[in-house]
RNA sequence: UCCCCUGUAGCUCAACUGGUAGAGCAUGCGGCUGUUAACCGCAGGGUUCGAGGUUCAAGCCCUCGCGGGGGAGCCA
Protein backbone atom coordinates (compact mmCIF):
# COMPACT_ATOMS: atom_id res chain seq x y z
CA UNK A 1 0.00 0.00 0.00
CA UNK A 2 1.00 3.28 -0.51
CA UNK A 3 1.76 5.96 2.11
CA UNK A 4 -0.47 8.78 2.44
CA UNK A 5 0.48 12.22 3.24
CA UNK A 6 -1.01 13.22 7.04
CA UNK A 7 -2.42 16.55 5.45
CA UNK A 8 -5.12 14.74 3.47
CA UNK A 9 -6.16 11.82 6.05
CA UNK A 10 -6.49 15.16 8.32
CA UNK A 11 -9.04 16.19 5.84
CA UNK A 12 -11.10 13.16 5.17
CA UNK A 13 -14.05 11.42 6.67
CA UNK A 14 -13.34 8.02 4.96
CA UNK A 15 -13.61 6.01 8.23
CA UNK A 16 -12.44 2.90 8.09
CA UNK A 17 -10.42 2.54 5.16
CA UNK A 18 -6.91 0.93 5.46
CA UNK A 19 -4.02 3.42 5.08
CA UNK A 20 -0.53 3.35 5.45
CA UNK A 21 1.54 6.79 7.22
CA UNK A 22 5.43 7.27 8.01
CA UNK A 23 6.70 10.15 9.56
CA UNK A 24 8.68 11.12 13.16
CA UNK A 25 7.26 10.59 16.31
CA UNK A 26 6.55 13.80 17.87
CA UNK A 27 5.34 12.71 21.26
CA UNK A 28 3.75 9.40 22.84
CA UNK A 29 1.48 9.33 25.61
CA UNK A 30 0.05 6.04 27.09
CA UNK A 31 -2.87 4.48 28.72
CA UNK A 32 -2.93 1.97 30.75
CA UNK A 33 -6.64 1.08 28.73
CA UNK A 34 -4.50 -1.04 27.12
CA UNK A 35 -2.59 1.31 24.44
CA UNK A 36 -0.65 3.81 23.62
CA UNK A 37 -1.11 7.34 21.61
CA UNK A 38 1.58 8.79 19.05
CA UNK A 39 1.50 12.22 17.62
CA UNK A 40 3.07 11.30 14.16
CA UNK A 41 4.30 14.41 11.90
CA UNK A 42 5.13 13.47 8.19
CA UNK A 43 5.84 17.43 7.61
CA UNK A 44 3.10 17.78 4.82
CA UNK A 45 1.10 19.95 6.79
CA UNK A 46 1.66 21.22 10.78
CA UNK A 47 -0.50 19.54 12.41
CA UNK A 48 -0.04 15.93 13.61
CA UNK A 49 -1.85 12.57 13.02
CA UNK A 50 -3.15 10.49 16.15
CA UNK A 51 -1.95 7.38 16.06
CA UNK A 52 -3.44 4.89 18.37
CA UNK A 53 -1.35 1.52 18.88
CA UNK A 54 -3.49 -0.87 20.95
CA UNK A 55 -1.54 -3.60 23.00
CA UNK A 56 -2.25 -6.49 21.36
CA UNK A 57 0.30 -5.47 19.02
CA UNK A 58 3.78 -8.38 18.90
CA UNK A 59 5.70 -5.77 19.15
CA UNK A 60 3.88 -3.19 22.13
CA UNK A 61 5.99 -3.62 25.15
CA UNK A 62 8.81 -4.14 23.33
CA UNK A 63 9.23 -0.90 20.65
CA UNK A 64 6.03 1.06 20.89
CA UNK A 65 6.13 1.71 24.51
CA UNK A 66 9.83 2.95 23.93
CA UNK A 67 9.16 4.82 20.95
CA UNK A 68 10.86 8.38 21.70
CA UNK A 69 10.32 11.86 20.10
CA UNK A 70 12.11 11.92 16.49
CA UNK A 71 11.96 8.12 16.18
CA UNK A 72 10.52 7.07 12.18
CA UNK A 73 7.59 5.02 12.05
CA UNK A 74 5.02 3.08 9.60
CA UNK A 75 1.98 2.67 10.45
CA UNK A 76 -0.44 0.81 8.85
CA UNK A 77 -4.36 0.78 10.07
CA UNK A 78 -7.86 2.15 9.55
CA UNK A 79 -8.88 5.93 9.88
CA UNK A 80 -10.89 6.41 12.33
CA UNK A 81 -13.09 8.87 14.16
CA UNK A 82 -11.24 10.33 16.92
CA UNK A 83 -12.84 8.70 20.44
CA UNK A 84 -11.11 11.43 21.98
CA UNK A 85 -11.16 15.77 22.27
CA UNK A 86 -8.80 17.31 20.30
CA UNK A 87 -8.89 15.76 16.90
CA UNK A 88 -11.44 14.59 14.40
CA UNK A 89 -9.24 11.78 13.08
CA UNK A 90 -6.99 9.27 14.05
CA UNK A 91 -5.35 5.97 12.57
CA UNK A 92 -6.27 2.48 14.75
CA UNK A 93 -3.62 1.16 14.21
CA UNK A 94 -2.74 -2.79 12.64
CA UNK A 95 1.07 -2.46 12.31
CA UNK A 96 3.58 -0.02 13.81
CA UNK A 97 7.26 -0.34 12.16
CA UNK A 98 9.98 1.57 13.88
CA UNK A 99 11.98 2.51 10.55
CA UNK A 100 14.25 4.45 12.60
CA UNK A 101 14.80 4.79 16.45
CA UNK A 102 16.14 7.88 18.00
CA UNK A 103 17.93 8.36 20.88
CA UNK A 104 16.29 10.30 23.63
CA UNK A 105 19.50 11.21 25.44
CA UNK A 106 21.85 12.81 22.83
CA UNK A 107 18.81 13.40 20.38
CA UNK A 108 19.40 17.36 19.66
CA UNK A 109 15.60 18.61 19.89
CA UNK A 110 13.34 18.51 22.50
CA UNK A 111 9.48 18.23 22.74
CA UNK A 112 9.57 21.69 24.44
CA UNK A 113 10.59 25.53 22.52
CA UNK A 114 13.59 25.70 21.80
CA UNK A 115 15.14 28.97 21.34
CA UNK A 116 15.78 30.13 17.55
CA UNK A 117 19.32 30.65 18.14
CA UNK A 118 19.72 26.96 19.14
CA UNK A 119 17.84 25.72 16.16
CA UNK A 120 20.38 27.47 14.32
CA UNK A 121 23.48 25.38 15.66
CA UNK A 122 21.19 21.99 14.59
CA UNK A 123 20.25 23.32 10.84
CA UNK A 124 19.80 20.17 9.86
CA UNK A 125 17.33 18.86 12.02
CA UNK A 126 15.38 22.16 12.56
CA UNK A 127 13.11 21.36 9.73
CA UNK A 128 11.44 18.80 12.01
CA UNK A 129 10.02 21.47 14.18
CA UNK A 130 6.64 23.35 13.87
CA UNK A 131 7.87 26.53 12.84
CA UNK A 132 10.85 25.36 10.32
CA UNK A 133 7.91 23.28 8.84
CA UNK A 134 5.70 25.94 8.58
CA UNK A 135 8.41 28.58 6.78
CA UNK A 136 9.36 25.79 4.07
CA UNK A 137 6.03 25.42 3.54
CA UNK A 138 5.81 29.29 3.04
CA UNK A 139 8.58 29.28 1.59
CA UNK A 140 8.03 27.01 -1.11
CA UNK A 141 4.64 28.36 -1.95
CA UNK A 142 5.86 32.14 -2.13
CA UNK A 143 8.30 30.54 -4.93
CA UNK A 144 5.43 28.90 -6.73
CA UNK A 145 3.18 32.02 -6.94
CA UNK A 146 6.25 33.79 -8.16
CA UNK A 147 6.32 31.70 -11.06
CA UNK A 148 2.66 31.33 -11.47
CA UNK A 149 2.68 35.39 -11.41
CA UNK A 150 4.89 35.59 -14.06
CA UNK A 151 3.73 32.91 -16.45
CA UNK A 152 -0.03 34.60 -16.05
CA UNK A 153 1.49 37.54 -16.88
CA UNK A 154 3.60 36.46 -20.29
CA UNK A 155 6.71 36.69 -18.75
CA UNK A 156 9.74 34.27 -19.53
CA UNK A 157 11.91 32.69 -16.45
CA UNK A 158 15.66 33.49 -17.63
CA UNK A 159 18.67 31.58 -15.92
CA UNK A 160 21.44 34.18 -15.24
CA UNK A 161 25.12 33.41 -14.99
CA UNK A 162 26.12 32.51 -11.57
CA UNK A 163 29.50 33.43 -11.86
CA UNK A 164 30.46 36.65 -14.04
CA UNK A 165 33.64 38.79 -14.47
CA UNK A 166 31.57 42.04 -14.22
CA UNK A 167 31.44 43.64 -11.24
CA UNK A 168 29.43 46.01 -12.79
CA UNK A 169 26.62 47.46 -10.53
CA UNK A 170 28.71 48.06 -7.62
CA UNK A 171 25.85 46.38 -5.49
CA UNK A 172 28.24 44.49 -3.41
CA UNK A 173 31.54 43.10 -2.54
CA UNK A 174 32.13 39.70 -4.89
CA UNK A 175 33.15 36.24 -3.20
CA UNK A 176 36.10 35.47 -5.79
CA UNK A 177 35.95 32.41 -8.17
CA UNK A 178 39.08 31.00 -8.34
CA UNK A 179 41.33 27.58 -9.32
CA UNK A 180 44.56 29.14 -8.68
CA UNK A 181 46.50 27.59 -5.82
CA UNK A 182 45.78 30.47 -3.44
CA UNK A 183 48.31 28.45 -0.89
CA UNK A 184 51.47 28.26 -3.53
CA UNK A 185 51.08 31.91 -4.56
CA UNK A 186 50.89 33.02 -1.08
CA UNK A 187 54.15 31.89 -0.55
CA UNK A 188 55.49 33.71 -3.39
CA UNK A 189 54.58 37.24 -3.70
CA UNK A 190 54.09 39.52 -6.43
CA UNK A 191 50.99 40.09 -8.08
CA UNK A 192 48.15 37.24 -9.28
CA UNK A 193 48.09 36.81 -12.47
CA UNK A 194 44.54 36.74 -13.21
CA UNK A 195 45.33 35.48 -17.23
CA UNK A 196 46.50 32.07 -15.34
CA UNK A 197 43.17 31.45 -13.91
CA UNK A 198 40.35 29.06 -15.07
CA UNK A 199 38.40 31.71 -16.88
CA UNK A 200 41.81 33.89 -17.90
CA UNK A 201 40.27 36.95 -15.76
CA UNK A 202 39.32 37.70 -12.45
CA UNK A 203 36.08 36.51 -12.20
CA UNK A 204 33.28 35.70 -9.08
CA UNK A 205 30.12 34.90 -7.60
CA UNK A 206 27.10 37.03 -9.08
CA UNK A 207 25.57 40.06 -7.16
CA UNK A 208 22.82 40.74 -9.19
CA UNK A 209 21.14 38.83 -12.60
CA UNK A 210 20.20 42.01 -13.53
CA UNK A 211 22.54 43.52 -16.81
CA UNK A 212 22.03 40.06 -17.88
CA UNK A 213 17.99 40.35 -17.56
CA UNK A 214 17.78 43.52 -19.42
CA UNK A 215 19.50 42.01 -22.57
CA UNK A 216 16.94 39.07 -22.38
CA UNK A 217 14.27 41.80 -22.11
CA UNK A 218 15.23 43.76 -25.08
CA UNK A 219 14.52 40.56 -27.16
CA UNK A 220 11.81 39.11 -25.33
CA UNK A 221 10.22 41.69 -23.96
CA UNK A 222 9.44 40.24 -20.28
CA UNK A 223 11.26 38.56 -18.15
CA UNK A 224 12.41 37.37 -14.62
CA UNK A 225 15.03 35.75 -13.34
CA UNK A 226 14.58 33.74 -9.60
CA UNK A 227 18.17 32.36 -8.31
CA UNK A 228 21.04 32.65 -5.78
CA UNK A 229 22.63 36.23 -5.44
CA UNK A 230 25.92 36.34 -3.31
CA UNK A 231 27.53 39.19 -1.35
CA UNK A 232 30.74 39.01 0.39
CA UNK A 233 29.74 42.54 2.73
CA UNK A 234 30.27 42.36 6.05
CA UNK A 235 27.14 42.25 6.85
CA UNK A 236 26.03 41.06 10.62
CA UNK A 237 22.06 41.93 10.83
CA UNK A 238 18.58 40.42 11.15
CA UNK A 239 18.50 40.90 7.71
CA UNK A 240 21.47 40.37 5.92
CA UNK A 241 22.83 36.75 4.74
CA UNK A 242 25.81 36.16 2.26
CA UNK A 243 24.02 34.06 0.01
CA UNK A 244 20.34 34.83 -0.81
CA UNK A 245 17.56 34.68 -3.92
CA UNK A 246 16.82 37.36 -5.56
CA UNK A 247 13.88 37.47 -7.67
CA UNK A 248 14.52 40.07 -10.54
CA UNK A 249 11.81 41.23 -13.30
CA UNK A 250 12.55 43.49 -16.83
CA UNK A 251 10.24 44.68 -18.30
CA UNK A 252 10.95 46.11 -22.51
CA UNK A 253 8.76 49.35 -23.27
CA UNK A 254 8.05 49.81 -19.82
CA UNK A 255 8.78 52.73 -17.36
CA UNK A 256 8.84 53.99 -13.83
CA UNK A 257 5.27 53.72 -13.01
CA UNK A 258 4.75 50.27 -14.80
CA UNK A 259 7.50 49.39 -12.30
CA UNK A 260 5.60 49.92 -9.52
CA UNK A 261 2.45 48.83 -10.94
CA UNK A 262 4.25 45.11 -11.41
CA UNK A 263 5.40 45.26 -7.82
CA UNK A 264 3.01 45.58 -6.61
CA UNK A 265 0.68 43.28 -8.03
CA UNK A 266 3.62 41.18 -7.33
CA UNK A 267 3.23 41.33 -3.41
CA UNK A 268 -0.27 41.53 -3.62
CA UNK A 269 -0.18 37.79 -5.31
CA UNK A 270 2.05 36.72 -2.74
CA UNK A 271 -0.20 37.56 0.20
CA UNK A 272 -3.05 36.19 -1.35
CA UNK A 273 -1.75 33.31 -2.93
CA UNK A 274 0.12 32.32 0.51
CA UNK A 275 -3.43 33.26 3.09
CA UNK A 276 -5.00 30.96 0.28
CA UNK A 277 -2.38 27.83 0.46
CA UNK A 278 -0.28 28.35 3.69
CA UNK A 279 -3.92 28.71 5.89
CA UNK A 280 -2.23 26.54 9.02
CA UNK A 281 0.47 27.80 8.91
CA UNK A 282 -0.20 31.31 8.84
CA UNK A 283 -2.20 31.02 12.06
CA UNK A 284 0.71 29.39 13.31
CA UNK A 285 3.05 32.24 13.14
CA UNK A 286 0.27 34.58 14.04
CA UNK A 287 -0.50 32.49 16.98
CA UNK A 288 3.30 31.82 18.04
CA UNK A 289 6.06 34.25 16.02
CA UNK A 290 4.19 37.74 15.52
CA UNK A 291 0.33 38.45 16.26
CA UNK A 292 0.02 40.66 13.45
CA UNK A 293 1.08 38.85 10.38
CA UNK A 294 -2.72 37.52 9.34
CA UNK A 295 -4.15 40.85 9.36
CA UNK A 296 -1.23 42.13 7.97
CA UNK A 297 -1.17 39.97 4.94
CA UNK A 298 -5.11 40.61 4.60
CA UNK A 299 -5.00 43.85 4.50
CA UNK A 300 -1.80 44.49 2.16
CA UNK A 301 -3.36 41.70 -0.28
CA UNK A 302 -6.90 44.06 -1.21
CA UNK A 303 -5.26 47.66 -0.56
CA UNK A 304 -2.52 49.70 -2.80
CA UNK A 305 0.51 50.58 -1.69
CA UNK A 306 1.56 54.31 -0.71
CA UNK A 307 3.42 56.11 -3.10
CA UNK A 308 5.57 58.66 -2.43
CA UNK A 309 8.20 60.75 -4.03
CA UNK A 310 12.30 61.17 -2.20
CA UNK A 311 11.17 64.39 -2.18
CA UNK A 312 7.95 63.90 -0.24
CA UNK A 313 9.24 61.70 1.62
CA UNK A 314 12.17 64.17 3.54
CA UNK A 315 9.27 66.59 3.43
CA UNK A 316 7.40 64.03 5.88
CA UNK A 317 10.22 63.06 7.39
CA UNK A 318 11.57 66.58 8.35
CA UNK A 319 8.11 67.89 9.55
CA UNK A 320 8.30 64.61 11.83
CA UNK A 321 8.09 65.35 15.31
CA UNK A 322 10.97 62.85 16.33
CA UNK A 323 14.11 63.85 17.13
CA UNK A 324 16.01 61.10 14.80
CA UNK A 325 19.70 60.75 15.11
CA UNK A 326 20.83 61.21 11.83
CA UNK A 327 18.85 64.80 10.17
CA UNK A 328 17.35 64.51 6.98
CA UNK A 329 18.09 66.16 4.55
CA UNK A 330 17.62 66.41 0.61
CA UNK A 331 20.65 64.72 -1.49
CA UNK A 332 20.87 62.27 1.55
CA UNK A 333 20.01 58.56 1.62
CA UNK A 334 17.23 57.40 4.04
CA UNK A 335 18.65 55.94 7.02
CA UNK A 336 16.80 53.06 8.32
CA UNK A 337 15.37 55.40 11.17
CA UNK A 338 14.04 56.92 8.68
CA UNK A 339 12.69 54.07 6.69
CA UNK A 340 10.68 53.17 9.61
CA UNK A 341 9.32 56.26 10.38
CA UNK A 342 7.82 56.23 7.14
CA UNK A 343 6.36 52.64 7.10
CA UNK A 344 5.90 51.84 10.44
CA UNK A 345 4.91 54.90 11.87
CA UNK A 346 3.44 57.35 9.08
CA UNK A 347 2.14 54.98 6.47
CA UNK A 348 1.39 52.22 8.93
CA UNK A 349 2.16 49.53 5.70
CA UNK A 350 4.37 49.47 2.60
CA UNK A 351 5.45 52.69 0.93
CA UNK A 352 6.97 53.37 -2.26
CA UNK A 353 9.77 55.74 -2.47
CA UNK A 354 10.49 57.33 -6.14
CA UNK A 355 12.57 59.57 -7.99
CA UNK A 356 15.81 59.39 -5.72
CA UNK A 357 18.64 61.68 -6.03
CA UNK A 358 21.07 60.74 -8.63
CA UNK A 359 24.00 61.08 -6.75
CA UNK A 360 23.21 58.28 -4.67
CA UNK A 361 21.68 55.78 -6.64
CA UNK A 362 23.00 53.26 -9.43
CA UNK A 363 24.54 54.31 -12.61
CA UNK A 364 22.15 52.13 -15.01
CA UNK A 365 19.02 54.54 -13.21
CA UNK A 366 17.17 56.92 -15.97
CA UNK A 367 18.14 60.03 -15.52
CA UNK A 368 14.80 62.40 -14.89
CA UNK A 369 14.40 65.22 -16.83
CA UNK A 370 15.16 67.79 -14.05
CA UNK A 371 18.50 66.26 -14.58
CA UNK A 372 18.77 66.36 -10.58
CA UNK A 373 17.09 62.66 -9.86
CA UNK A 374 16.52 59.01 -11.37
CA UNK A 375 13.82 56.82 -12.27
CA UNK A 376 14.05 54.58 -8.72
CA UNK A 377 11.59 52.89 -6.62
CA UNK A 378 12.05 50.93 -2.85
CA UNK A 379 9.53 49.03 -1.74
CA UNK A 380 9.93 49.73 1.90
CA UNK A 381 7.77 47.32 4.89
CA UNK A 382 7.27 47.45 8.76
CA UNK A 383 10.06 45.71 10.16
CA UNK A 384 12.05 44.29 7.22
CA UNK A 385 13.03 47.45 5.72
CA UNK A 386 14.13 48.00 1.89
CA UNK A 387 11.86 44.59 0.42
CA UNK A 388 12.49 46.33 -3.00
CA UNK A 389 14.82 48.03 -5.49
CA UNK A 390 14.39 49.18 -9.05
CA UNK A 391 14.44 51.28 -11.61
CA UNK A 392 13.56 52.50 -15.15
CA UNK A 393 17.15 51.68 -16.84
CA UNK A 394 19.17 54.47 -19.12
CA UNK A 395 18.28 53.82 -21.97
CA UNK A 396 20.08 56.88 -23.51
CA UNK A 397 23.95 55.80 -25.02
CA UNK A 398 25.45 59.00 -24.21
CA UNK A 399 23.44 59.56 -20.96
CA UNK A 400 24.27 56.28 -19.66
CA UNK A 401 28.18 57.16 -20.58
CA UNK A 402 28.12 59.81 -18.66
CA UNK A 403 26.68 58.65 -16.02
CA UNK A 404 29.05 55.63 -15.72
CA UNK A 405 32.22 58.41 -16.05
CA UNK A 406 30.74 60.18 -13.30
CA UNK A 407 30.35 57.07 -11.73
CA UNK A 408 34.05 56.18 -12.20
CA UNK A 409 33.53 53.84 -14.77
CA UNK A 410 34.67 53.05 -18.10
CA UNK A 411 31.92 52.81 -20.67
CA UNK A 412 34.20 50.57 -22.82
CA UNK A 413 34.30 47.80 -20.50
CA UNK A 414 30.17 47.38 -20.70
CA UNK A 415 30.28 47.48 -24.63
CA UNK A 416 27.78 44.83 -24.51
CA UNK A 417 25.45 46.22 -22.19
CA UNK A 418 26.19 49.79 -24.40
CA UNK A 419 25.15 47.86 -27.61
CA UNK A 420 21.79 47.19 -25.46
CA UNK A 421 21.18 50.92 -25.99
CA UNK A 422 23.23 50.82 -29.11
CA UNK A 423 20.68 48.41 -31.14
CA UNK A 424 17.15 48.92 -30.84
CA UNK A 425 16.93 50.60 -27.65
CA UNK A 426 13.77 50.96 -25.69
CA UNK A 427 12.37 52.19 -22.48
CA UNK A 428 12.87 49.46 -20.08
CA UNK A 429 12.45 48.51 -16.42
CA UNK A 430 13.11 46.49 -13.54
CA UNK A 431 13.53 45.92 -9.66
CA UNK A 432 14.83 42.98 -7.89
CA UNK A 433 13.09 41.68 -4.43
CA UNK A 434 14.81 39.76 -1.64
CA UNK A 435 13.50 36.39 -1.68
CA UNK A 436 14.36 35.94 2.10
CA UNK A 437 13.23 39.18 3.54
CA UNK A 438 9.75 38.43 1.74
CA UNK A 439 9.27 35.03 3.59
CA UNK A 440 10.57 36.99 6.66
CA UNK A 441 7.61 39.43 6.16
CA UNK A 442 5.41 36.78 5.23
CA UNK A 443 6.19 34.69 8.86
CA UNK A 444 6.72 37.33 11.42
CA UNK A 445 10.22 35.55 11.74
CA UNK A 446 12.62 38.73 13.14
CA UNK A 447 16.01 37.14 11.87
CA UNK A 448 16.68 36.39 8.58
CA UNK A 449 18.47 33.46 8.85
CA UNK A 450 15.84 31.30 10.04
CA UNK A 451 13.53 31.54 6.92
CA UNK A 452 16.46 30.02 4.62
CA UNK A 453 17.69 26.52 4.88
CA UNK A 454 20.93 26.92 5.82
CA UNK A 455 22.15 30.35 6.65
CA UNK A 456 25.34 31.17 4.94
CA UNK A 457 26.73 34.85 6.83
CA UNK A 458 30.05 36.19 7.77
CA UNK A 459 32.34 33.47 9.86
CA UNK A 460 29.39 30.79 9.56
CA UNK A 461 29.23 27.90 6.51
CA UNK A 462 27.97 25.29 8.07
CA UNK A 463 26.41 22.35 7.05
C1' U B 1 33.56 47.11 10.34
C1' C B 2 31.63 50.18 14.73
C1' C B 3 28.46 50.51 19.37
C1' C B 4 25.65 47.95 23.29
C1' C B 5 24.21 43.35 25.75
C1' U B 6 25.33 38.31 26.75
C1' G B 7 27.85 33.04 27.55
C1' U B 8 25.96 28.70 34.56
C1' A B 9 23.10 20.90 34.04
C1' G B 10 20.51 18.31 27.38
C1' C B 11 17.08 23.08 27.30
C1' U B 12 15.22 27.83 29.79
C1' C B 13 16.99 30.40 33.66
C1' A B 14 18.38 31.47 39.32
C1' A B 15 22.58 32.28 42.86
C1' C B 16 21.81 39.64 47.72
C1' U B 17 26.90 44.26 48.12
C1' G B 18 32.77 38.31 45.74
C1' G B 19 32.00 33.14 50.65
C1' U B 20 32.78 27.74 47.12
C1' A B 21 26.01 25.93 42.40
C1' G B 22 19.95 25.42 42.49
C1' A B 23 14.81 25.24 40.07
C1' G B 24 11.51 23.97 36.14
C1' C B 25 11.40 21.19 31.80
C1' A B 26 13.90 17.09 29.34
C1' U B 27 16.06 11.99 30.34
C1' G B 28 15.77 7.02 33.27
C1' C B 29 12.71 4.09 36.65
C1' G B 30 7.87 3.53 39.20
C1' G B 31 2.52 5.03 39.67
C1' C B 32 -2.08 6.83 37.24
C1' U B 33 -5.17 8.08 33.02
C1' G B 34 -9.03 7.79 25.60
C1' U B 35 -4.44 10.51 26.40
C1' U B 36 -3.36 15.34 24.06
C1' A B 37 2.44 21.35 26.47
C1' A B 38 -0.82 15.06 30.45
C1' C B 39 -0.23 14.38 35.79
C1' C B 40 2.29 12.40 40.65
C1' G B 41 6.86 10.27 43.03
C1' C B 42 12.12 8.94 42.96
C1' A B 43 16.94 9.14 40.57
C1' G B 44 21.14 10.47 37.58
C1' G B 45 23.29 14.84 35.51
C1' G B 46 27.71 20.90 36.03
C1' U B 47 36.68 21.49 35.21
C1' U B 48 29.89 27.99 35.77
C1' C B 49 32.94 29.38 27.10
C1' G B 50 38.73 29.58 27.10
C1' A B 51 43.44 31.80 28.97
C1' G B 52 45.60 34.99 32.37
C1' G B 53 45.08 38.40 36.72
C1' U B 54 43.19 40.74 41.62
C1' U B 55 41.74 38.35 46.42
C1' C B 56 42.19 34.46 52.34
C1' A B 57 38.14 33.27 48.81
C1' A B 58 35.82 34.42 41.82
C1' G B 59 29.88 32.01 38.43
C1' C B 60 30.16 37.12 40.23
C1' C B 61 35.64 41.98 39.72
C1' C B 62 39.78 43.21 35.72
C1' U B 63 42.43 42.05 30.77
C1' C B 64 42.65 39.33 26.25
C1' G B 65 40.47 35.67 23.06
C1' C B 66 36.23 32.78 21.11
C1' G B 67 30.82 32.15 20.54
C1' G B 68 25.69 34.25 20.55
C1' G B 69 22.06 38.39 20.35
C1' G B 70 20.45 43.50 19.26
C1' G B 71 21.44 48.22 16.86
C1' A B 72 24.28 51.05 12.88
C1' G B 73 26.57 51.06 8.01
C1' C B 74 26.29 48.36 3.17
C1' C B 75 22.05 46.53 0.53
C1' A B 76 17.69 42.69 -1.30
Amino acid sequence: MKRRLIKELLRSAAYGSQVVVAGWVRTRRDSKGGFSFIELNDGSCLANLQIVAPNTLPNYEGEILRLTTGAAVRVTGALAKSQGKGQAVEVQAAAVEVVGPCDPETYPLQKKKMSFELLREVAHLRPRTNTFGAIARLRDALAFATHAFFRERGFLYVHTPIITASDCEGAGQMFQVTTLDLAALAGKGGPVDYGLDFFGKRTGLTVSGQLEAEAYACALGNVYTFGPTFRAENSNTRRHLSEFWMIEPEMAFADLDDDADLAEDYLRHLFSFALEHCGEDIDFFTQRIDPSVRATLERLAASAFKRITYEEAVAILQKASVAFEFPVRWGVDLQSEHERHLTEEVFKGPVIVMHYPKEIKAFYMRLNDDRKTVAAMDVLIPQVGEIIGGSQREDRLEVLEERMRDAGLNPADYAWYGDLRRFGSVPHAGFGLGFERLVQFASGMQNIRDVIPFPRTPRNADF
